[in-house]
RNA sequence: GGGCUCGUAGCUCAGCUGGAUAGAGUGUUUGACUACGAAUCAAAAGGUCGUGGGUUCGAAUCCCGCCGGGCUCACCA
C-alpha cells in the first residue's frame, strides 16, 4: 500500500515543482509516509518538512499544493498543517485486501524473501538434571516463535537445543547418586530426584569440602570414557530429556539438533590449532586467551591452567562446526542477557580468526525472570516448574469453560490449548529485553490483552462463520463491498493490512512481540467492529462481505497465533 | 570503578531509524447481554515521558552530563 502511494506522491511532486529535482526518491518517500495518530486525519500521511528545505517554503504551501495536484482513484489526499493526508477510497480498500485474503487464506503475510536461505537458532539449550522451570520458559518460546516466522518468510531453519551436558556438576551428581541414591527412586522419580541429590550434594560439601574433590574424580571417569561413569552420566541424561520433552509435547516446541556441550568435546583441537597458528593465543598467568583489550574487552578464555577448555572453546568449536554442517545465513542465540559479553567475545574471536560468518551470528538477549520479587533459586526452593505453571493454567481455563461454555465437547482438549495460550502470550507479549517478575496472579489472569482474548476473538469469529453457513442462497450472490466502508470495518482492515510489515518487523528485530501486538490490535478492531456492525443481516450481498471479512480476520489471527507458538482453538 | 542495559499513568508495558492532542491493558468508578459468543464492549478518572543541558522549525525518540534499578568484568556455564 504505502509503494504505491509513494508512487502517486513522487508523480505528484513532479507535477507540482515542474520536473525539479525533489531530491527524494521513490523509496525514500515510501519510508516517510506514517500513520496518523488518528484515523480522522486519514490512512496515511505524508510529511512534508523535508521539501519544505528542498524547495525553501512553509511545509504548508507545499502540503496545499500538493493536495490540489493529488489525483488518484485510490485515495483523496488533504492538507493538514505540513501533512499531506490520504484518504484510500475505502470501497476499493476493501476490496484490495480481502482479494488478498482470499487468495492467500492462512498464509498471508508469508513471502519467499529468505528464499531458502538457512537460519539457525540455539534456543531453549536445557541444563540435564534440572527440571524445566519459569526461567527456560522465553528462551524456548522466543525460539520456538523466530523458527516459526523465519520459516513463514521462505527461510529454511535448523533448532537446536544446545544442551548443558558438561561439566564437573555431573561428576559431583554420580557421587551423590551413588552415596545417597539408589536406582529405583531414581527411575521412579527422574529428575526431582537428581535435583534432590544436587542440593544434598551441596549441603553435604559445605560440611565436608572433600567431597568437592570426589565430585572432580567422578568428573574425570566421565571425560575419560569410565564404563560406570558414562552408563550412569547417560542415563541422567536420558531422564532429564524424558522429563523435559514432556514439556516440549505440551508447548509443541521442537529441535532438529540436540548437539549439547558433551557432543563438542572431542572437537576442540582444530579450534585450538588454528588459534595457535594464526597467532591469537597468548599466555596469561598460566591460562591461555585471546586478548580483545584492542576492542576494549577483557581476554576470552580458551584454556585454563590445567589445559582444560572452557565454555567460550566449546562455543567457538560448535560455531564453526554449525557453519559447516548447516552453511548458515545466519546463526541465532537466544540466550539470556547476563551472557552479553561472553557472546560479544565468542563472535570476535571468531572473526578474528577470518570466519566471514562471525558477522552474520546475533546474541538474541533477553530478560531475567524472578518470581514474586526474589531471584528464582533451586536449592531454596523459590522456583516455579513450568509443568505446575501450565497445570494451574490449564485448570483455571476448565473452571472458566465449565462455567461459560458448559456443553462444549474436548473440555480437557480446549482447557489445555487455552491455558497454554495464556501463558505463552504472556511470555511473548513485552520485548523481549525486559525482565519479567513472575506473579501467579498475573500469569492465571484471563481478562483483558491476554491469549485466551485472541483465542476468543477467533472462536467468536469462527462461530459467526458457522452460522453463516447455514444461510440459504449466501453463496449465490456476488458480495458488496459498500458494507465495509464503515469506520469500524476500515479501522479492521486498515490493520489487517499491516499485519505483513509487522511480521517482516519481527523478523528484522528478532521480537516476537511484535506479532503479539499486531494480532491484539486485530483482535479487538475486530470485537469492536462486531458490537457495532451487524454481520449477518437481510441483505445477502452486505452480509456476503462481511462474512468474508469476518473469515479474514479468523485467517490472521490464527496465522499470527500459529507464529507466536499459540493453539486457536474454534470454540471455546 | 569499566562495559552493557533499563527508567513513560498506582501496576505491567507500547510508542524510540525525530513529527500532529504521549497510547493500551490492568486496577478504581460507572454503564451495556429480548438477533451473530459478556473470556466481550462503552465511558470516567489517572502523566514534570527519571533529571539537567544541547542539536532542531519540531525531542518520549538523537547527543552529553547526572540520578536510580538490573546484568556483567579470568580459569563456572
Amino acid at each position: 500500500m504505502k509503494e504505491i502511494l509513494a508512487e502517486l506522491i513522487a508523480s505528484t511532486i513532479e507535477k507540482s515543482y515542474n520536473n525539479q529535482d525533489s531530491s527524494l526518491k521513490t523509496d525514500e518517500i515510501e519510508a516517510l509516509i506514517e500513520v496518523p495518530p488518528n484515523s480522522d486525519m486519514g490512512d496515511y500521511a505524508f510529511p512534508c518538512f523535508r521539501l519544505s528545505k528542498v524547495f525553501r517554503t512553509s511545509p504548508n504551501i507545499i502540503a496545499q499544493k500538493l493536495a490540489e495536484n493529488f489525483s488518484s482513484d485510490l485515495a483523496r489526499a488533504e492538507a493538514m498543517g505540513g501533512y499531506l493526508n490520504l484518504f484510500l477510497e475505502r470501497e476499493k480498500f476493501a476490496k484490495r485486501i480481502i482479494d488478498e485474503l482470499k487468495n492467500k487464506g492462512e498464509r498471508y503475510g508469508s513471502s519467499n524473501i529468505g528464499n531458502g536461505k538457512t537460519i539457525c537458532l540455539d534456543y531453549s539449550s536445557i541444563n540435564i538434571a534440572k527440571r524445566f522451570h519459569i526461567g527456560h520458559l522465553s528462551t524456548t518460546m522466543i525460539g520456538n516463535s523466530l523458527k516459526a516466522i523465519f520459516e513463514f518468510l521462505g527461510y529454511k531453519t535448523v533448532g537446536i537445543n544446545y544442551l548443558g551436558d558438561w561439566g564437573t556438576q555431573f561428576g559431583k551428581l554420580i557421587y551423590a547418586f551413588k552415596t545417597w541414591g539408589n536406582m529405583d527412586t531414581l527411575k521412579e522419580k527422574g529428575v526431582d530426584e537428581l535435583t534432590r541429590l544436587y542440593i544434598k550434594f551441596h549441603e553435604e560439601a559445605e560440611k565436608d569440602p572433600s567431597l568437592e574433590e570426589e565430585g572432580r574424580k567422578w568428573f574425570k571417569a566421565i571425560e575419560d570414557g569410565n564404563d560406570e561413569a558414562m552408563s550412569l552420566f547417560n542415563l541422567f541424561k536420558e531422564l532429564t530429556l524424558k522429563d523435559a520433552q514432556r514439556v516440549y509435547d505440551i508447548l509443541g516446541v521442537s529441535f532438529d539438533s540436540y548437539h549439547g556441550e558433551s557432543y563438542y568435546n572431542d572437537k576442540m583441537d582444530r579450534p585450538i590449532r588454528e588459534l595457535k597458528e594464526k597467532n591469537l593465543l597468548k599466555n596469561s598467568e598460566g591460562a591461555s586467551i585471546v586478548d580483545l583489550e584492542k576492542y576494549d574487552m577483557p581476554p576470552c578464555l580458551i584454556l585454563k591452567k590445567d589445559g582444560a577448555t572452557l565454555y567460550a572453546t566449546r562455543d567457538i568449536a560448535a560455531a564453526i562446526d554449525r557453519h559447516e554442517t548447516y552453511n548458515f545465513d545466519k546463526c541465532l542465540y537466544i540466550v539470556a542477557y547476563q551472557q552479553d559479553l561472553h557472546f560479544k567475545q565468542v563472535f570476535k574471536v571468531l572473526e578474528l580468526m577470518d570466519y566471514d560468518f562471525a558477522k552474520n551470528m546475533v546474541h538474541v538477549a533477553f530478560g531475567m525472570v524472578s518470581y514474586e520479587g526474589q531471584q528464582l533459586a533451586t536449592r531454596k526452593g523459590h522456583i516455579v516448574y513450568l509443568e505446575d505453571l501450565l497445570n494451574r493454567a490449564c485448570e483455571k481455563a476448565l473452571e472458566i469453560i465449565n462455567e461459560k461454555s458448559p456443553n462444549l465437547e474436548n473440555k480437557e482438549e480446549i482447557a489445555m490449548q487455552v491455558g497454554i495460550g495464556a501463558v505463552v502470550y504472556t511470555d511473548l507479549q513485552n520485548g523481549r529485553i525486559k525482565d519479567i517478575d513472575f506473579r501467579w496472579d498475573r500469569a492465571l489472569n484471563f481478562d483483558g490483552e491476554t491469549g485466551p482474548y485472541v483465542q476468543y476473538t477467533h472462536a467468536r469469529a469462527c462461530s459467526v462463520l458457522r452460522k453463516a453457513e447455514e444461510i440459504t442462497g449466501l453463496y449465490d450472490v456476488e458480495e458488496d463491498y459498500s458494507a465495509l466502508t464503515d469506520d469500524f470495518s476500515q479501522n479492521l482492515l486498515r490493520l489487517i493490512s499491516r499485519f505483513p510489515e509487522s511480521i517482516l518487523q519481527a523478523a528484522d528485530k528478532y521480537e516476537p512481540s511484535i506479532i503479539t501486538r499486531a494480532m491484539t490490535d486485530i483482535a479487538k478492531a475486530f470485537n469492536k467492529y462486531y458490537y457495532e456492525q451487524r454481520i449477518i443481516d437481510e441483505d445477502l450481498s452486505k452480509t456476503k462481505a462481511r462474512i468474508i471479512l469476518c473469515k479474514a480476520t479468523k485467517d490472521v489471527l490464527k496465522t499470527a497465533m500459529s507464529l507466536i507458538g499459540m493453539q486457536a482453538p474454534e470454540r471455546m
